[in-house]
DNA sequence: ACCGCCGCTTGACACAAGTCAACGTGATAG
DNA sequence: CTATCACGTTGACTTGTGTCAAGCGGCGGT
């Protein structure tokens, strides 16, 4: 149905792409999202050491994969622009969502343990990456205590929140907790948090929140019902950010 | 109820206590799990860096805390003997079982993003650790590749871990999915893979499958009746483990 | 502009697991 | 030896969410 881009993970990017990712050098110090990306806490002579290991890949396109399950792990990715869904297949051909990545987020953290991809991951749509080679960055990890510590606390963050959806929550909670995510994180990376788009289809979010697309359906629209939001296809408003937050409170936790 | 042992998290051993752990150069060599925890893959050079800094600690009892929920994040620690149950308590006061650790397994690790620990850890049955300053073996790490390496991996494993049990599974394949689970933890540890005590109650077995006890009392007896296993109060004998071990497929995927 | 398709919604129904309540049972203390 | 208590089991009933099936509607292709 869909063809493969590349037989190797992470494709490089052809000389048009590169062009509009300017100097290298200057690139991550003016991006927008070094503060919630690896250049985090980073002085000017360490972000140098990182610009010369870091790759600028993209754009991919909706459906696109950056890389797929069993694809010799290289490096991670931190999301530059665009949406990235992670999933897996398992044994009886079942998808199963493991999240969505926003610009600033880092992918390929649960590959370091072991030769390959554990996952699959999908742009959502036009997405853009910074590509670490990971076998560089942990050399480099080991002159910029600062660099280690940040893989460190990353790497800490998703053991976290890999486990918050694990709960025996509602329905309600679960979706409440997607969107008062979701608009967080677009908060913090400078998106308005009370309108966005969904980038992903129902069925993915139902799959990441393990329900049935259609309960998905059936709540959001009592969201509406209920005043909560307004949802128009894929365009959501929150109108009660606060309800909604109350909801997600114990899956959010803080 | 229960009386807090210290008011500082891992409180250090008496002397009594440290006299049982010999010669602590010598010791991790001797460990019989120094292959599942922070020395493997370390060479003799390694190990002496290693031993100066690991502490012994321990025996906590069944029901002492090893380190709280908000208390200070200053360690990380391996278990050396016993069973460790980490658990968080949610803003309505319900716990939630985030897993049971094994000889040979790491906790603390999803408290290095954060400056104290977002989840308590409590002995189940008389426990002994080796506990590591984080930020020494951080200093440490950036001294050995490998020890960085290996603590990137175990971080990494975590993540993968923690989004096994958040699937839509039925309560019959999380059951299993436990069993097995223990049972190839203990196996790769030297106990026996078929028959061995559940140290935890079953509601905390509930609690952390995302079931009511009642429910993890009804699955264990279908499973007896059926022949896949004996269950005699906390004594298990897995009978037909392969069956047992195909329910459990989906979840444990590998 | 029309058609066809895919993603989404809506309704009716079924069932797995939770809840509530009562009862066993093994360990411990007096 | 008996009382007590926490933990575990069992049965009857309830319910949230999944499943199945049908219908809607916007978007892209021709």
């Amino acid at each position: 149905m869909e063809v493969r881009v590349s037989p190797t993970a992470f494709p490089r990017q052809d000389a048009s792409t590169m062009a509009d990712d300017g100097d290298a050098l200057t690139f991550c110090s003016t991006c927008a999202f070094s503060q919630a990306c690896l250049a985090e806490g980073m002085d000017k002579r360490s972000l140098m050491d990182l610009h010369v290991l870091v790759e600028h890949v993209g754009p991919f396109h909706a459906g696109e994969h950056i890389f797929r399950e069993g694809d010799p792990f290289e490096a991670i990715a931190a999301v530059r622009a665009g949406t990235v869904k992670t999933y897996m297949i398992d044994r009886d051909g079942r998808e199963h969502v493991l999240g969505f990545h926003l610009p600033g987020e880092v992918i390929g953290l649960d590959a370091i343990d072991g030769e390959t991809y554990p996952c699959n991951a999908v742009a959502l749509d036009t997405a853009m990456l910074c590509r670490f080679s990971f076998p560089k960055i942990a050399v480099l990890a080991t002159k910029l205590p600062g660099l280690q510590r940040h893989l460190f606390r990353l790497l800490s963050r998703d053991i976290g929140r890999a486990a918050l959806l694990a709960g025996d929550w509602s329905a309600d909670q679960r979706m409440a907790a997607f969107l008062i995510g979701l608009s967080r994180r677009l908060a913090a990376r400078g998106f308005s948090a009370d309108r966005f788009q969904l980038t992903m289809a129902r069925t993915d979010i139902a799959n990441y929140l393990r329900l049935a697309p259609e309960t998905v359906s059936r709540v959001l629209r009592r969201f509406q019902k209920d005043g909560l939001l307004l949802v128009d296809r894929r365009e959501v408003e929150l109108l009660e950010r606060d309800k909604l937050a109350a909801l997600a409170d114990p899956i959010l936790h803080r």
